[in-house]
DNA sequence: TTGTAAGCGTTATCAG
DNA sequence: CTGATAACGCTTACAA
């Protein structure tokens, strides 16, 4: 059925009368080649539309200029967008991109990255903080140490210590304490924190909001910090229920919980900002979709993925003074649901 | 750097005291080797770590289990929910994914085949139909038609005729007659239809649209059809600048045009869905952010996704009679800007 | 500058 | 049931 016989670096050095090892310095465009003897095996490769088999040339230089990139969930916003911009910028580089996605298990993660290590990529790509170890410190990060013994390992939005991890990420810790520290000077006494993940990017948007708290001498209350899903609903529900939960405003760790938090604003008839001021984070499409529009902490995405791709390449190329870790600084863009001055 | 030397099948079959074949048969669970022997070897990879190097299988087998996904932007969230969900039955059908995403242009929708083409992918997944030509005929589907000869290819939401393409689409033109005629029994006379491609499936929809208000008597309007861009505020500011326009009811082939929509019935202080109904398409996330939400047709990208990687997998395990095309319904997804009976 | 030939690590075909 | 060996198609010393 696919048995076409293919035509090999043979079939081209026969035509144009040389050798395999000259097709093969063409191909690669070796400086040793005279221009005339080029320009015979250029002809016979045009005219049989040959192209190399990538197998054998793997085979040979160990490399088939691939990197792996391992995302928890393509299906997510912020993750699909990354992705996009990894892929672009890779694939001008002149690499292939070869795509897993884990779930978010601890088990599912390791045996994702084993499979994509088996496939000889040349460099891993983990994106999102998931990756990054959590809260709950059982669950450690040696299996990422572990395959950065194998090739360069680079992560998105987590911080990993250890030879050949190159992490980049948004700077979520001041960002939340940006907003927190605007949310307490714009008046507010009761700033709801919903989070929906323990990782390590929750983590540091949740010291951010605390500490922010602890400078402007708020005391905490344990009870405005809520763990809940990253769904609209989920969110509305949860804050409709619960009746006894007295807040002025909210800040949530990812944009589909603040649209919850908006519309349970609508169904109560809060004015927004002034009965209740909301800020999301990523700065997703959704924000411009409620109305009032909602204020989100824009993380950056395309710079961090540039930040990224412009080190995988750098290493690549042998490039060995590469710094280990990049931060880059987020920014709120406000809409109709804060007013600050 | 990376030069540690990996163990080979020859270092498996010296351990073990047996030959290379006899690994690979281990290796590839052959029925014919001796439980004892089996052990032996099953011992030494265990010991060993031992993965065979998949560039050596590649060349001997031609092939190394990777469908090629082409997609024209995976920051799109249909497109990227669709390749969430084949990522997924293929992975577990043991298949690899390489994803490349191609733009929207017609050069570089072929290059990046041809570029798929050269890694030796087994199958090509086209995503969109964008990849099944558009109205205007002069864009062809040799490109298709040509890659085809090479591996099975596979269209999601298109139609190209052709030997071993195969291709599955959701029934945008029955779904969009049916939205167009309940509109229409709903009382509304002047149906906008908003579109942002010219695609084969927003073809099908505009069909749909056009045949119903035929059927159902109605004259049409050419200057009901609008052609715009996907884009919530795009939509919004082309409604509200263009004053003479005159309508009940508001079709979008997009959800986010369809929110575009929204915010100006907002903005206009006009009543959802008594002043005006308003559909979506593709029941993204998007529909639950806006207040009202968004009535959505969904047009059921997860069984789509499912029925073209059942047919994969069946034609990689060399089935051939498989139909070449397969055609999923859609269902309209009542919210708050309609109310059908 | 070009050619020869070994090597990359599997799988598959034959013999035994 | 197992082993020897050719074959896959390219790269790259090393020779010429």
């Amino acid at each position: 059925m696919n048995d076409k016989k293919n035509i090999n670096i043979y079939d081209i050095a026969k035509i144009s009368g040389v050798s395999t090892a000259t097709v093969s310095r063409v191909m690669n465009n070796s400086p040793k080649v005279t221009e005339k003897t080029k320009a015979k095996v250029m002809a016979a490769i045009e005219q049989c539309g040959y192209t190399p088999n990538i197998f054998a040339q793997g085979l040979g230089l160990n490399s088939m200029h691939t990197i792996g990139i391992l995302v928890p969930s393509i299906a997510d916003l912020y993750m699909s967008n990354a992705v996009a911009h990894i892929e672009d910028i890779l694939h001008n580089a002149g690499y292939d991109c070869i795509l897993h996605c884990s779930g978010y298990s601890a088990k599912q993660k390791e045996t994702h990255i084993q499979l994509l290590l088996n496939k000889k990529i040349d460099a891993l790509i983990l994106v999102g903080s998931t990756y990054a170890g959590s809260e709950d410190t059982t669950h450690n990060t040696d299996y990422i140490k572990q395959a950065a013994k194998r090739v360069p390992v680079f992560i998105i939005n987590g911080l990993v210590n250890g030879d050949n991890i190159y992490c980049t990420a948004s700077n979520d810790y001041q960002a939340a304490y940006d907003v927190t520290s605007a949310l307490i000077r714009d008046g507010r006494e009761q700033i709801l924190f919903l989070t929906d993940s323990k990782s390590y990017s929750a983590n540091q948007k949740k010291n951010g909001y605390l500490d922010a708290l602890r400078n402007e001498g708020k005391t905490l209350d344990e009870s405005k910090i809520i763990h809940t899903v990253n769904s609209v609903y989920t969110v509305k529900d949860m804050l409709t229920e619960n009746e006894q939960l007295s807040f002025d405003s909210i800040f949530a760790t990812d944009d589909a919980m603040a649209i919850g938090a908006i519309k349970y604003a609508i169904s109560k008839n809060l004015h927004m900002p002034n009965d209740l001021a909301i800020v999301g984070y990523n700065n997703s499409t959704l924000c411009v979709c409620s109305e009032p529009e909602l204020s989100s902490v824009d993380n950056k995405i395309e710079q961090v993925c540039q930040d990224t791709c412009n080190r995988l390449i750098e290493i690549l190329q042998g490039n060995t003074d590469i710094p280990n870790q990049s931060i880059i600084n987020c920014s709120l863009i406000q809409r109709g649901t804060t007013n600050f001055e």
